[in-house]
DNA sequence: ACCTCGACGTTATACGTAACACTTCGGCGA
DNA sequence: TCGCCGAAGTGTTACGTATAACGTCGAGGT
């Protein structure tokens, strides 16, 4: 029985709805769409809600969007959603749409193959905004070219292209790790950064360079990676066997190069956290099936994706958008300890 | 500068560039709709595709939709993205359909909390399918009062329903993974399950069962936890310490759970693999970010979203849709060993 | 000279909805 | 009795697109 096309009786119209209620159209739309008050009678409108649920109606959304202009969706552009930080955006999101009646469309950022969609192809209807990280580059430009409003996640606020924009203190977290990890003895360290060149590296490099100066006597080398375990492993344990005294602490830009970390020391016969200190970011799952489990700081993932939402809806509003830095919270676990006494003459 | 109404002029039409171009807007829509060979001369094209770049012409989509009846736009239902294997599915459905200028939307299966919303509410375009999995339980019941064609992936074959199935080939992942552990030499086994009750838990329960009485002399006892490593974690901790022998190898439905037992392992002094070999499913990014690395059967999970996304093409074109097992693939790394001594006796 | 025909377009229409402007009608104060 | 008002709806229109049906015009055949 394939039947490409109709098949059984096509789907109910706010037209058959009248009809069936004794009533016209417009006033089907009127009940419907809640603005009956004073229009209609209680019982008329009853009565058409009746109908229309008996007939099993349901708006067409393409015609609604057609009339009104407006599409009640926002597209999300974020970098693969393997990753659990931009799931866990995405959900945030999502979650505080369906509370206003929207909806979440995602551009999935080609993982390095494809070739550079267009970010509002993809997207299958008209969108009334655009909440987009800094993290996927590729669809940036495209994004300002456009003329909606337009949400940034975790990029530079002096950038005033925006809407709006909604900021985790990644300065403050990373100042969080850096002080705990000063505060347990250690001096010499190695920054695992993993978007060299970004505005949140500059931040997080920043941060961990005033950090340790206010400390004194504390020295930094930083390495870029990208963003999986195999290649924090590999760039890790490349600079812990490099020449020059080793660091005893490594302080990573991501939880998954926090694991490549890890498996760089055990590689190396360092057993963390006694001869060797690892800290992540973000708090994923990984960083509690980790063992030991992971040090971090914890980043508020669906509230970014909620303020995004929320920041997005003001602009749409005409209300202005709040800017705010999200607080971040260190996570103090089992792969941070003093440094090894040796290390610490 | 919140321009809550038309800030810029507003976006061209088809009949802005009709008018620009000095022809009628019927005649755009052949030429852009690529209807135009012997309808439209060559130059007249390329003037109409000159002006419509020009102008920043982009269709809109809810006209469209209306228009034809059809969005190319299918919703595909999962459990909670922040699950690594269905964001891989989410990447696959989503490749496959961009190259079929087609989108993929998302419901996100309220994640516990949350009214069980309406999955079709959530999708903001009128949809042309759907693909759901067999794990996002709750919307299940709404896909099939609906009467889109609907993919089901990993879900009952016989449930004759659904327009198509895609399935994998789990029972035979548990096959192979119970063959290499009887190989190794393990005869007490502990199955720790995520999904009791569904088809795939009744699938993989059976294939396990089949395998070792075909092997003989080996035991299984089936343990359940919610898709979390504590969970994972508690429940392996509490089976471990049960009373009666203890298993020598632990079979997980899931890799997040098998990094709860490896903790567990790790708290009751185990080491894994020497003392205990623990196996897991999916071989998600954890698998190789654990130590020792682990034993896991690898599924295709971004196959699973093209096979689905393929099947729903088929089923819209009228074509028939495939119906195949995707093959598993066994991954031997380092959390698999033979059993101790001891316990061989 | 008339008809045909292909090449190249155009005109007109429908998709389903929301909202504005309008009608109808009983009641009510002057 | 007239005029007016509010309640309760209805008629109509427009949103932007795709396509079926129709027009025009010149070349070529008879």
């Amino acid at each position: 029985m394939t039947s490409p096309q109709q098949p059984g009786p096509a789907r109910p119209t706010s037209r058959d709805v009248a009809r069936a209620a004794g009533v016209s159209q417009a006033t089907v739309s009127l009940v419907l769409g809640g603005k009956w008050p004073g229009r209609v009678s209680e019982v008329t409108a009853q009565r058409v809600r009746d109908t229309a649920a008996e007939l099993g109606y349901r708006p067409n959304l393409a015609a609604r969007s057609l009339r009104l202009g407006r599409t009640r969706t926002a597209l999300l552009v974020v970098p693969a959603l393997t990753n659990e930080f931009f799931a866990r955006v995405y959900a945030g999101a999502a979650a505080l749409a369906a509370e206003h009646d929207f909806g979440v469309v995602l551009y999935p950022s080609p993982d390095g193959t494809g070739p550079a969609r267009d970010p509002f192809a993809s997207a299958r209807a008209a969108l009334d905004g655009v909440i987009a990280s800094s993290m996927a580059a590729d669809a940036l430009d495209a994004l300002h070219g456009a003329d909606l409003p337009l949400v940034m996640l975790d990029s530079d606020p002096s950038d005033t292209g925006p809407a709006a924009h909604v900021n985790l203190d990644i300065a403050d977290g990373m100042r969080q790790v850096t002080g705990h990890l000063l505060g347990l003895g250690h001096r010499r360290f190695l920054h695992l950064a993993s978007a060299v060149g970004t505005w949140t590296f500059a931040v997080r490099a920043q941060a961990l360079r005033e950090a340790l100066d206010a400390a004194g006597g504390a020295t930094v080398r930083t390495v870029r990676a990208p963003l999986d375990v195999g290649a924090g492993r590999e760039a890790a344990e490349r600079a812990l066997t490099a020449a020059g005294e080793r660091p005893t602490a490594i302080i990573c830009d991501d939880d998954i190069l926090a694991a490549g970390a890890c498996k760089a020391a055990r590689r190396l016969g360092l057993r963390v956290p006694d001869e060797l200190s690892v800290t992540g970011f973000d708090d994923l799952a990984l960083a509690t099936a980790l063992e030991p489990e992971l040090t971090t700081v914890g980043l508020p993932a669906e509230q970014v994706g909620e303020r995004g939402m929320e920041a997005l809806l003001a602009v749409l509003d005409g209300r202005p958008a709040e800017q705010r830095g999200l607080p971040v919270e260190l996570v103090v676990r089992g792969s941070t300890a003093p440094p090894p006494a040796t290390a610490r003459a």
